[in-house]
DNA sequence: CTGTTAGCGCGTTCAT
DNA sequence: ATGAACGCGCTAACAG
């Protein structure tokens, strides 16, 4: 790597003084038309580049977001992603991006990277962190939840109420008369797994039905468990009119598999899933789901951070899961 | 935010001089088990935070690898970034990502953030940037450019054949029979739009075949455009027996569109797409497409950079688009 | 509007 | 193994 070029070269080579290069180059001034000129082309022919390290050090703060996800790679937190990247889009911050998969060695992970960082505030989307750390953090620098709910900063969450958003889809495969529906599960570790399992309950004893052991399938939220939930089922000859698919992915998986097995959807089975990801429109037939408005979540969040850094209060709006009812599911045969 | 805990504070509360707390807390040295000790529990007792800032412009460097990508939300990026992500892992390397959407303000784009970052090492996914930009941060950092190649810098790029791997795709569906085979195209600015119908047209060509205009198609590499091509087509009244999507994202729409339709696939129509997202093949039916190694030449690229830097050359391999047949086509009826 | 002087928190010589 | 002093590049007080 070369060496660097400071704003002091600059200065020398624009006849200024460091300070007032500093001040045109950051925009923090704009200096006399000459000065201002000879400066930013001293810039320029010297291709001079900030050193943000300097610049946050000496502020003492970054303009940075900090983003923290379980996995970039899963469709739901891009679309949060996404609404974050547009809630900051027209603001002097952008965001800081980390995953959990990152390892960086020993124990200093995602988080303490970005806090590292001195990002001016942080946006968590779903990812079991010890809530008193949270917490303590969250009296340091705006701090907003995506997806779950936890205890000691309540009102620093957003999140839909996943118990309920599953209810009303049991709720509605019932209404149309199916009896046997059966429940593709989300891994025990999942924070969501129960509240939605615990939706699906509520709304077959309410209907005085009983549950099933029998089709509660167990998943992981990958394509591939819903695939072979199905396929265990069919194989099994448990008989069954609906799938609920406790994610889209899962749905997709469940979709192939009753189409290898011969299962029309929706007449012989209706199928219905949960996060309405991009693609569920366009399966074949369009899928019946739950909306979780990630993408608002994210815009949201980003506003909020962007609110309170700006020492106005927040208070975070309320989210709802909302039934997209497409071609999927329909009356129990 | 309160005020920081540095090194100072934590020397002084353990009793040892900055230099030495810090050389312990950054594992650049043992130090006695005593004083190891101390520091560390006086770390942990003030709640010291590391200032990566200060640690970075003290270095000179950071201990990140840029990766820059237009678009955060695109599956194809997304894979990409996975690849990285896992080539990164077990590194001190950390991914800082940037998007093309970043605005900042005003021209401090998402490029100039990461260098003022001083990145260890840049990693551009298909990005039209200035060519000779993107020389000059060659010469001064680890550079590799994935999904396109660039002139001045060949050896840095990781890149398939479109050209020959949308010949490929035709050339399988010509070989099947089909003589009329719609092509779904992607936008024009992208510039992998031009080899990929250059491809299917060289196909026809070698065929015998004369190209239709009627039926190529124009998209612009999302879900919707494919369906809409592929209803114009039928309103039309245009007789095909295939359809290639330039991309997997139209194919999807075009399976919806044709399935709305009442074309049987791959009974009256054939489908092959390009990409193979991860919810290909689980299409009804599965997907027909050409594979692009996204995910390992996001693994390339990261370890490669990691080599580089390391001091040792890096020649990118080479990577290829690779026809993955499926159930979506078949013989021409 | 401009120049001068001090740091920001950590790493890195040198000593000891 | 430890301590003291200086510097990284920039911003933030002051002066002028």
């Amino acid at each position: 790597m070369a060496k660097q070029v400071t704003i002091y070269e600059i200065a020398k080579e624009a006849g200024v003084s460091p300070s007032t290069a500093a001040r045109i180059l950051s925009g923090r001034s704009q200096g006399r038309a000459k000065t201002r000129a000879a400066v930013l082309a001293a810039a320029k022919r010297l291709n001079y580049q900030l050193n943000l390290a300097a610049q946050n050090l000496s502020r003492g703060k970054s303009m940075s977001i900090g983003v923290l996800v379980p996995d970039i790679a899963d469709p739901f937190f891009v679309e949060i992603l996404r609404g974050i990247e547009k809630g900051l889009h027209d603001s002097a911050y952008f965001p800081l991006i980390g995953s959990m998969h990152w390892r960086l060695g020993e124990a200093r992970n995602a988080l303490d990277l970005l806090l590292g960082h001195r990002v001016g505030g942080l946006i968590v989307a779903t990812t079991h962190l010890p809530s008193e750390r949270l917490y303590r953090i969250a009296q340091e620098i705006p701090l907003l939840l995506i997806g779950e709910v936890v205890e000691p900063i309540q009102n620093r969450c957003l999140a839909i109420d996943n118990e309920e958003a599953a209810y009303q889809a049991t709720r509605y495969l019932i209404d149309l008369g199916h009896r046997r529906i059966a429940y593709i599960s989300g891994p025990p570790l999942h924070w969501h797994t129960a509240p939605r399992l615990d939706g699906y309950r509520r709304a077959l004893e309410e209907a005085g039905l009983e549950l099933q052991p029998e089709l509660v399938l167990a998943g992981n939220y990958e394509e591939s468990s819903g695939y072979h939930a199905v396929k265990e089922l069919v194989r099994k000859g448990i008989p069954f009119s609906a799938v609920f698919a406790s994610n889209d992915a899962m749905a997709y998986g469940a979709r192939l598999a009753l189409f290898e097995s011969g299962l029309a959807v929706p007449e012989q089975v209706s199928l219905v899933g949960f996060d309405d990801l991009p693609w569920s429109s366009y399966l074949i037939p369009p899928l019946t789901t739950v909306r979780q408005p990630g993408y608002e979540m994210g815009l949201s969040a980003a506003r909020g951070v962007l609110q309170m850094l700006s020492g106005q209060p927040f208070q975070p709006p309320r989210f709802y899961g909302e039934l997209v009812v497409r071609n999927s599911s329909g009356q129990a045969p």
